[in-house]
DNA sequence: ACCTTATGCTAAACCGGTTTTTCTTATGTC
DNA sequence: GACATAAGAAAAACCGGTTTAGCATAAGGT
């Protein structure tokens, strides 16, 4: 039980009566360009690995100034689109050397501010950022200090950060088209209180829909604080107001969730009673009776393209990103939950 | 886009021409403890905000041999009930200063014993694990160093290490217990080939009623790497072969995932050919046509305890876990799926 | 024989803090 | 007036590495 003392770099270089830097030289496989000698190399190399040397992390990183670690800050690690993205993106780091740090943000702008300044503190290398409004400020502060930023799933007005994320507004457009091609003329929109950018895009794609066949517009947006509670009731009497309603696209896949629960607390039937589309595809989606048409975002073409995005500024000799965006288009997956139903 | 230079603590001191340490120790809180001067200790204050000064992370790390990380492994980050651990363990750390680097081992040995070298040579200063077999002997290691370590949903054979998970038998028996009280004579168990306690656990749970009431016992064991690909059509092949088999037990949310759908195939109606219990609450079993009757594991409690015993091993002067074992009882969540209907 | 260059390694500064030790000066006590 | 003590702050060692500059010695060129 007692802390054995782990072996430093000094304590190779005792032990060879050498200098603390040839260890480091040799340990860093610089041994043949400092010119050292085979012998030694050896060693050295046959010492570090007796006495089980490794270096110390802490140590390597404030000399060197890197410390391989790059903060991923999501929404909130528990829904299913970002533990998705957080475990191929791991994947991805950890096998260029790095290692994540994580948290969520809950979309809570004092909390998100905390985080970056406790990254920052940490010195990770990197940022890969599903940012909620407010935090437009210390990033811009991160980019202008050189340090590479990737934003996903939305985009801040006025921040030059690379980007990246899906064509909301087209494939939502496309998902109420799908409905419209079915023969629905009364389409729902049920989505967020929300100003960020995924959020707009989606209901413009909507509105775009709307106006094109001249339709009513039904909109329900629901409070960001009430998304798990009273999303359930808060839907039901949106359709129970609207009896009329005959398809609904839900904006993201927890609010379909409670619309799903609703329509069941109020008996329609899916696609009879009611069509149904949801954007982000959940295993649930795929499950359900009848299985629910939706928007997938391609997630590993999500998480590839902003490892390498963020790699790519790493390496790079400080050029500033450039507010590179990426759009990735969403695949429509049509279900039983939206077909038509003769009357 | 030039890298501005960070203010470190020897620019404050010689800004104000005094030594670094009595900055430090004022910073710290530690001024009138030191004794030095409200006036002193005042300018350095404004100085401090002034200039922007926030110290190094990794050097005080480094000097301390703290660094305010708690390292997380997981068998898959991207799992429902790894994510809902994940988050509620984040929130509780990072209100305790502490934060998480987490990492998915996908029960592979090579990179877990990865895993736990670079978060040791990071001198994460604790550690919460859901363990593949086969790392014993490094996590024994860790413990042996005094590093405070907690296991939790399965543990490992002669590794005295804290321990967090759910009463596996019991309730897996109880499960299958409801079954058998529901009328249901021909019980199946499909579960993964896994030499895992918890796993083991579970089995033992079916196994204990199928002898208690002298069933016949339907085991069917599916290899870890096939839980997604193949799945199903094991589970189909396997219904099909047995036609006598009115209920299943699912020793895992994605196995019975997969079981559903293999019924799905089959056109098999739930309860009604066929009842349907699950390991894990995930959200799909409380919404899917009929909702599925599950064992769920009480995450919050789960999370928090796990976090109490690292904080407290980490506050603690080295005393060196001494293999405590909590277990927090699941609950089983009777629903449609294990209905017994009338033949 | 002398200068140059290559070889092989060491010394020392540095990264940015924490913490123990030491020093100076003022104050109080007998 | 001598001496102990306290106040206030500086100095220095340390954490464990990386990296630049430098120093011998040997080999090669003329």
């Amino acid at each position: 039980m007692v802390k054995k003392k782990k072996v430093s770099i000094l304590d190779i270089a005792k032990k060879l009566n050498i200098s603390k830097s040839t260890v480091s030289f040799i340990v860093n496989g610089k041994a043949r360009e400092r010119r050292i000698s085979e012998e030694l190399t050896e060693k050295v190399l046959q010492v570090v690995k007796e006495m089980g040397y490794k270096p110390n992390h802490l140590a390597q990183s404030l000399a060197t100034g890197k410390t391989n670690s790059i903060g991923l800050i999501v929404e909130n690690i528990s829904d299913s689109f970002f533990s998705n993205i957080a475990s191929l993106i791991e994947e991805k780091a950890y096998n260029s050397g790095y290692e994540i740090i994580y948290s969520s943000t809950n979309d809570d702008v004092a909390k998100t501010k905390s985080l970056l300044r406790m990254f920052r503190e940490r010195q990770v290398d990197g940022y890969i950022i599903c940012p909620p409004i407010g935090v437009e400020e210390e990033i811009r502060a991160l980019i202008e200090e050189g340090t590479p930023v990737v934003l996903f799933d939305r985009h801040l007005p006025n921040v030059a950060a690379d980007y990246v994320g899906t064509d909301n507004q087209e494939s939502t457009y496309a998902a109420c088209d799908f409905l419209y091609g079915q023969g629905f003329r009364h389409i729902a929109f049920v989505t967020l209180v929300s100003a960020q950018s995924q959020m707009q895009e989606r209901l413009a794609g909507y509105q775009g829909l709307i106006a094109a066949h001249g339709l009513e517009s039904y909109l329900l947006e629901i409070p960001y604080q009430l998304r798990d509670t009273s999303a359930i009731e808060r839907i039901g009497a949106f359709l129970e107001a609207h009896p009329g309603i005959d398809a609904v696209c839900f904006a993201t896949n927890y609010l379909a969730v409670r619309g799903l629960q609703a329509m069941q607390r109020l008996g329609l039937k899916i696609p009879g009673d009611i069509a149904v589309v949801a954007f982000d595809d959940i295993e649930l989606f795929q499950l359900y009776s009848p299985p629910i048409t939706s928007v997938a975002q391609p997630m590993e073409e999500i998480s590839n393209t902003l490892i390498n995005i963020l790699l790519q500024q790493l390496q790079a000799v400080r050029l500033g990103s450039k507010g590179k965006k990426v759009i990735i288009p969403s695949r429509l997956t049509i279900r039983e939950s939206t077909r038509k139903v003769s009357t």
